[in-house]
DNA sequence: CCCAGATCGAACCGGTCGGTACGACCTGGA
DNA sequence: TCCAGGTCGTACCGACCGGTTCGATCTGGG
């Protein structure tokens, strides 16, 4: 029976729903892991209504990464505003965050690495740029807070951390994985906005 | 024309033949991005040749995968034995290696975590952890003779700046990555190795 | 010299996948 | 009240894919 008796006609809603139930269906399988019409199965919508607010499937993944590179991002802002002023404090809370992504049954690495690892396509690709660019912003940022010598060097190294912690949580030991991350970055932290010492 | 006139039969050579001309095409392409169909006919090979020797497309990948990983680390191994005594040069060895692989124009991020991320088979995830496993040994074990305090921690948290460089390189800027992973290294190196600061 | 077996080329099969079409039904605004 | 259009369920389509089979052909060891 189409559009069941009691609900509301909202296109944006159904759009957002959508998206949301797709999410996690296609981050734990793989995008090319679940088809169209399984994916519509479970999310219980037509593939009409599926394809009337994305197009294609490469449009419902892309809209799918790009929602997920902005709420992710922002949760690690988020957890950075969170932790006070100091820079230092605002780097372990970035990796503390990381670590409770980690210890999450459902986490399956990065999201965005995984499509651009599957989809070898130019739209996808960007799409995981881009999030690396948020990424070292926001690891940049507080590289010059901190008073780096040259905060952008230091972002970049900051930002492989966590790439790295993720790929070895990912696929290797998870347990630990933020942790010892942490350590690192706070020791490179300490390293690049400390004079040079003068036992050397 | 079966057997061509001038070949000889050995089929010893034709597997690892089949398997060293597939190795690039199912790294360029992805796993799924190119068909047994057209992997034999680049490969000029017929199908029932390469399903004699691999018994299925899955075979194939393993195979590859188990030798790309062991040529690799191989190569990384060599490059650290050519680096002298020093633990911080042969640091220094491995990230040189990296950046002359990320500089290779075919470059296309590690063949065992794309795999990975494609292939959600137990399989594949094994033989990623392995070769994390095998770049985590020879990392240590230059933590170890570089004296650090804890060997296995260093040893994970260069792992994770020798993925994490490798993700940045094939997904956002391949240049400088490995000279930047490198001062990072070093600078862990460097600190895990040094008593504590008198000046803390 | 002859046979086991490696290889080729091509046809073939069942299954799956992304995407489309259609008729029916329900909601909300005019 | 009526109509535009969002939604459903289902059937359908063409393309492709992994894998099998078969007859023909060539090599190399006994």
């Amino acid at each position: 029976m189409p559009v069941p008796k009691g609900s509301t006609i909202d296109p944006a809603r159904t759009r957002a729903a959508i998206l949301e139930a797709a999410t996690p269906m296609l981050y734990e399988r793989g995008l090319d892991g679940i088809g169209v019409a399984e994916l519509c199965t479970r999310l219980g919508v037509s593939k009409e209504t599926l394809y009337r607010h994305f197009g294609t499937k490469d449009g419902l993944v892309q809209a799918m990464l790009e929602a997920r590179s902005e709420r992710v991002t922002r949760w690690l802002a988020e957890g950075v505003a969170a932790a006070g002023q100091d820079p230092a404090d605002q780097l372990a809370a970035v990796f503390d965050a990381l670590q409770q992504w980690y210890d999450d049954p459902v986490f399956r690495g990065c999201a965005m690495l995984n499509a651009a690892a599957q989809h070898h396509v130019e739209a996808v690709r960007a799409i995981t740029a881009r999030h690396l660019d948020r990424y070292l912003e926001l690891l940049t940022g507080i590289a010059g807070r901190a008073g780096a010598a040259d905060p952008h060097t230091l972002g970049r190294q900051l930002l492989m951390l966590v790439e790295g912690a993720t790929v070895v949580a990912a696929y290797h030991e998870a347990a630990g994985a933020g942790e010892h991350a942490r350590q690192a970055a706070l020791a490179l932290l300490s390293a690049a906005t400390t004079r040079t010492d003068p036992r050397d």
